[in-house]
DNA sequence: AAGTTAAGTGAATAAATATTCATTTCCAAA
DNA sequence: TTTGGAAATGAATATTTATTCACTTAACTT
């Protein structure tokens, strides 16, 4: 018997982030990611029970992606504003390398699509990060301000300057990606 | 004969916005604008053409409405600081007070429904702003880093901590917003 | 190499949603 | 107080888009 192509489920994945990404969801057609893949609209659903499955997958799947690339290099025996720096930098790489993703998360989090069991659970892939913070605060490093304040600066300023800042042409320079981690650091810094 | 009621354009674009902050763009009906407006679905069409149509007058909408806000109490014969400060704050009470609006923005910017004209319009709403960032780079108060990479380290950072605090029992404290104040200050001062 | 089973296809169908329009309601001028 | 005309209505219709399914194709088994 023909086996499943296990690759697939992956290129429906991508697909479906780019189209997101360039059209938005509220544009978002089945039968245009069955283009963008390259497949037939039936395969989508040997794959995917249906849209709203694909999405939550989809949603699932770049969450944890991308708290993988944000955990790199992170070593707790090292100094703390090191780790932090690191940290930020996996951030704004990923976010700029991958622009889609910060777009798809932002349209999928309020649509009727995602179940709320899978945001809870994403939100709780976090807490590494706020621990992090709470280290920081310890050291008397940083400004002692509610965490998730902090996290929504930093995450809300990353996010936007990827997005503006992804197109090939306008990349940010290792030189601005340096001013930029020296704004954020002045910002957190105690 | 009857005439056209003033308000209800208002109360329309009203309603589109807040069922696009709850349900996200995506999930945006035509009949359920005209359940949230309290009017027949027919009417809609008597003030707008159609969905693309009322989308689109949404984002011009809103995005002088904040354009607005955000230049109240500016007086360029005071300080740049506390010109700046005033900008940020008039941006971020805006933005906590209409929590909607970004997410609105957010989710048209990439859609299917707004008119490439309509983006550019809005853009240049931000000329007065780039200039003030120009006068305050010109007295060595701030960094000197370019102008787009500023705007979308302060608009992102608002807009995300504008999102996650606009529920009533976490709005940002008086406090909170002269921290968040200090941390913005400290990234953009030279 | 014939048989078996699951993957893949895309036209056909179902479901969701935008838009129209025949009718009714309301206002203002005559 | 009548009446002309625009606003308002919402069931009916048109359109768009998700989903299904009868059929074909490919890979593995005996």
């Amino acid at each position: 018997m023909k086996s499943k192509d296990e690759l697939k489920e992956g290129i429906i994945i991508r697909a479906t982030l780019q189209l997101i990404f360039r059209e938005g969801l509220a544009g978002l057609k089945m039968s245009d990611i069955a283009k963008q893949a390259s497949i037939a609209v039936g395969t989508l659903y040997i794959y995917f029970k249906n849209k709203e499955d694909l999405l939550n997958h989809l949603f699932l799947h770049f969450k944890r992606e991308s708290m993988t690339q944000l955990a790199q290099k992170i070593d707790f025996s090292l100094p703390f504003k090191v780790n932090f720096k690191q940290l930020w930098f996996n951030y704004l790489t990923y976010a700029i390398d991958n622009p889609e993703q910060a777009t798809l998360l932002e349209q999928l989090h309020c649509s009727p699509y995602l179940r709320p069991e899978v945001i809870e659970e994403t939100d709780k892939l976090l807490q590494p990060i706020r621990e992090m913070l709470n280290e920081g605060k310890r050291q008397m490093l940083i400004k002692n301000i509610d965490n998730e304040l902090i996290l929504a600066f930093l995450s809300g300023s990353i996010n936007l300057i990827a997005r503006r800042f992804s197109e090939n042409d306008r990349k940010l320079s290792p030189e601005q990606r340096e001013q930029t981690f020296e704004m954020t650091w002045d910002a957190v810094r105690a």
